[in-house]
DNA sequence: GATTATAAGCGTAATTTTTACGCTTATTTT
DNA sequence: AAAATAAGCGTAAAAATTACGCTTATAATC
């Protein structure tokens, strides 16, 4: 110890690795990429990087995120370390795990050709790299605990969306059918959603309201001691 | 990239960190440390170390534990990754910070003396280096979220405790009154205590029985779809 | 052009959970 | 023996959750 403290200790190589979450035709999807290097060349992983030398690690992600989506500001949070010594047989290196949720809209298939990704269903995910597998079950608990206390789920909604979506968006992310009529009078109860002029007519003959979330209202509530629960 | 891909990155140094909870006295505490290197020699700081190279994060974090207080397999679980790359003037060091939980029994002043440790109330945290305070608030949000839904509160308990100490523990993490009877009825109700003969004498005149943690049952219950809450 | 089918949307009753709080009990202190 | 204290038990009121019937708007079908 001493004067050499730091240098005594020897560095390891650091990662980042982006569990990508996306929901479309009533499914949560997974965002996944073919591997460009060896070992594991060609098959399917999560998109990652190694961090640089003076880049934080959540600005690794980040840019992971942009590089591999052309996405900025989606949501993104760290899910933990992965840190087993022999993880990954190329080099010692571990791994800082990050979940995302973004709207799949559009560009969905420009993705697919242009960074050799494809979304899957979470319930079929294919053999991945490592512990990728492992991380992608503990990204699918963690936004299941997370999604029920926090309004997380409209980051994978577009931004104006129908009770009745957004409900199938839970039922996917719980993984069980709920109350048609409960759960529109408790998120509405919540008073967190804004009701538009617009019907959105592509999903049933009555057609549905769209709402949007407000974001001020909610942050609002949350000062007052309001919690998120659905 | 290609074969150069593990080559051309550039390796951090990691440590890991431990935020190191107690309860004594109706509060709850934190175990804080003198810093033996400069920087900062001589600072308060959470106890930490760097991971070594062929040693996996989380065993890191177990073995800074044990040789700062001589403890194994107590409640040790992953807080997050602090990786702001000027965290640290000393060096580029990315930080894994970790959480745990012990019983604070005889051993107290040993360690004070032995370790150059000290328990404070988490109301009356000093200055602490780098980014430690910043990894305590967090510890302590991610406590108060997590002992909610999971049993963890025993961890910071004698194997045998009252439920009046049950609650006073909890009145202490939530940092709100909770209602004695109410509370006595919840808790009993989950069915997860094992109720003793003996009683404890040292709180009351009259006594409270002496109660147990029943991890099978807990695990049991867990098993058909009980969740824990309190 | 009327009828049917479908999902949206509104309401109400039953059930369960939470909250508030009174009363008794065992023991120590006065 | 009386008073004081915290443990422990019970019950009623209030709030939240659940179950589910009915109406409505529209597109598809007859």
């Amino acid at each position: 110890m001493g004067a050499n403290y730091y240098q005594e200790a020897k560095p390891l190589l650091v990662a980042v690795d982006c569990i990508i979450f996306g929901f479309a035709g009533d499914q949560l999807r997974l965002l996944l990429f073919r591997r460009k290097v060896e070992p594991h060349q060609n098959e399917w992983s999560l998109i990652g990087s190694f961090v640089q030398e003076e880049e934080n690690v959540l600005a690794a992600a980040n840019r992971v995120l942009e590089e591999s989506t052309g996405l900025r500001n989606i949501f993104l949070q760290e899910l933990g370390c992965y840190g087993i010594a022999e993880r990954d047989p190329g080099a010692r290196v571990i791994s800082i795990a990050h979940f995302a949720l973004m709207r799949i809209e559009e560009p969905s298939e420009q993705l697919a050709d242009r960074y050799q990704a494809h979304w899957f269903d979470t319930d079929q995910i294919p053999n991945l790299i490592l512990d990728h597998r492992e991380m992608v079950m503990h990204a699918l608990e963690k936004l299941r605990r997370k999604a029920r206390y926090q309004p997380i789920g409209f980051e994978l909604l577009p931004e104006k969306f129908t009770i009745p979506q957004l409900r199938s968006l839970y039922e996917a992310i719980y993984q069980k059918e709920l109350d048609r009529r409960n759960f529109r009078k408790k998120i509405l109860s919540m008073d967190i959603l804004e009701k538009l002029e617009e019907k959105d007519k592509t999903a049933s003959k009555k057609g549905a309201f769209l709402y949007r979330f407000n974001l001020e209202k909610y942050q609002e509530l949350v000062a007052k001691g309001f919690n998120f629960e659905l």
